[in-house]
DNA sequence: CTGAAAGCGCTTACAG
DNA sequence: CTGAAAGCGCTTACAG
């Protein structure tokens, strides 16, 4: 505990100006001489003046904060979407605050209540993945309403998502470099949008190269990969590549070929989708994945509500971030070490 | 955008009472009759009124806002302790801020001036762990500062982290109690604090159940585990369990063991440290691990918060949130289906 | 170019 | 038990 906080009058007192001109010297504004300006800021400097930021935002009307609404926080790809959108709002002097509706109902009720009153200029939905709706927020608790990586309920909302199907394309083009021809593409249930785009997008990626492509559908899980691999392996002995539709199937797909005695990559090529190794900051993966830039969703999200509220766009619009791809040793492969690489790639799960 | 928001004044003219009298109400404070205060209450349901939290704060000197300061919010040890804390401050009725200061000290210098300025009644600091310092919060950014997974800098800081003692002691007991009595631990450098209460712990354990241990001093990373196995392999081989320091050191160990037709866990039985695949949320994971329960920490440094604010606690304490043990394949085993376990583990890094 | 005054939406003694 | 008034720390027209 530390004395009284010094104030605004304390600052105008001190350098000797009301301290209405004390306020327009500290915010820029109006037209202040020279000499003055620099007592004041001397002042501030000399007593380590900090503005009241909510007396500000009272008085000015604006509170610069923006609420910042999890789902489910607790979720694989939350963070990196915080991550993101909290650094480049703190860039554009918005301060977030954060709230997990760890999806209960009652708690996000609760929640927007209470950004409502914390008199946020804007709420930022950090969601899962296009194929979850996220839940709807009304449009009295905040002017504007961002979904990232999310898929807005109802009618149009704002969203910033990861570009699925330039994914999907990222994937064809680099087996295509490497020369594969004969592609599979082994990934979930056909119905949902991250599906549909990851295969669209590597469809035509290797059509334009010449290339034919098998899709088969299952689910997102590693058991599909194991089921996945055997089928191919039967029905498609002559596959150089497979692009799986996310980590968890490609680990799968690499486990029982290995175990079939396929050698990746040399006989088959193995893509992933999320890049899970990347999340956790391994830097020599196994597995060469699609990265689905989450960090630059977020802060694609922050652009949008900056702009927003600067005005500087004329209203906020939906935008997709390309994703990238982050090459590993299941398709370049790897120094031979003399380790079992597949092996390793196996243990912490 | 929606009209003017509905204020106090509207409430109480509506309720036909006067403004303090409303407040109260709002407040639970002060003696109002039973038929006024439901008078004020129907009247601030009818309009939907929302509490202006600014002026609330600003009025009453209390902002109900605590800082959260991660140290680097993309290091992986950070989103359990988040979760926690923004979970138990938000149930307290506090709002959390978020600031990253992602190891930059001129970011983390302009985060505390906005900390200080948004009159926030506690900072607490998320860390990377007992072995490296966090920074110090000056006394004027906030009355208390708690340092939730890190070392406090300096002096006596308020710091919450997890029993790492407790955790070698649990790892200890389970491979006791599965038979096993020839132990190993193999752990990173000697002067690090987590190695050595983690150290202390298991040998404590295993001595106070009649086994003796042999410690393997040398890094936190995989590499270490290959060696490690083979140095087990050749001077002691009658080892029948290894507890690693970290689950990077497991998963190096496994694999290594795995490939010199070791069998795990019916040979060797491995636990390791952090709970990697449990942070990742996977169900059936392969490696026992000691969890350090970081959600715990960030609910338990909440906690102190809110106790040291209400004055329930005279002077804030530091804590120690036991762990727990995240139970897999690798020490109890697991099906016999055919499956070659210890290679399904390693494909995700 | 500068200063005195009103106002932001609330809380909190303080009289009645 | 209730109401009129002062005050929290700032910003913003508005006269000079």
């Amino acid at each position: 505990m530390t004395g009284k906080p010094v104030r605004l009058v304390d600052i105008a007192r001190e350098a000797g100006v009301s301290l209405g001109a004390a306020s327009q010297v500290m915010n820029g504004t109006g037209r202040i001489g020279q000499a003055t300006q620099r007592r004041v800021l001397e002042a501030a400097e000399r007593l380590g003046y900090r503005p009241n930021a909510l007396a500000r935002s009272i008085a000015s009307g604006r509170s610069r904060t923006i609420a910042i609404l999890a789902e489910n926080a607790s979720g694989q790809f939350c963070m990196p979407v915080l991550v993101g959108l909290n650094r480049a709002l703190s860039g554009a002097n918005l301060t977030s605050i954060l709230y997990d509706a760890a999806h209960d109902d009652d708690l996000r009720a609760a929640h927007l209540r209470e950004i409502q009153g914390r008199q946020a200029e804007g709420v930022v939905v950090i969601g899962e993945g296009p194929d979850v709706p996220a839940s709807q927020i009304p449009h009295e608790v905040a002017g504007l309403t961002v979904y990232a990586f999310a898929r807005p309920p109802g009618d149009g909302g704002v969203s910033v998502v990861p570009d699925n199907e330039q994914g999907g394309r990222l994937a064809a083009e680099h087996l295509q470099g490497l020369g594969r021809r004969t592609l599979v593409h082994v990934t979930a249930q056909a119905g949902l949008q991250a599906v549909t785009d990851r295969a669209t997008g590597f469809v035509r990626g290797a059509e334009a190269a010449g290339s034919e492509v098998r899709v088969l559908y299952g689910g997102f899980d590693r058991r599909w990969g194991y089921e996945a691999a055997d089928r191919i392996l039967a029905e498609a002995p002559g596959t150089d590549a497979v692009f799986a539709g996310n980590d968890q199937i490609a680990v799968g797909l690499a486990a029982q070929l290995h175990a079939r005695g396929v050698r990746i990559p040399q006989d088959v090529a193995i893509i992933g989708f999320d890049n899970v190794a990347g999340i956790e900051g391994d830097l020599d993966p196994f597995l060469t994945s699609v990265d689905p830039a989450l960090t630059a969703v977020g802060t694609r999200a922050a652009q949008v509500v900056v702009d927003t509220l600067s005005g500087s766009a004329a209203a906020p619009a939906s935008a997709v971030v390309p994703c990238w791809l982050a090459v590993g040793r299941s398709t370049v492969g790897g120094p031979a070490d003399g380790r079992d690489h597949v092996l390793e790639e196996l243990l912490l799960h």
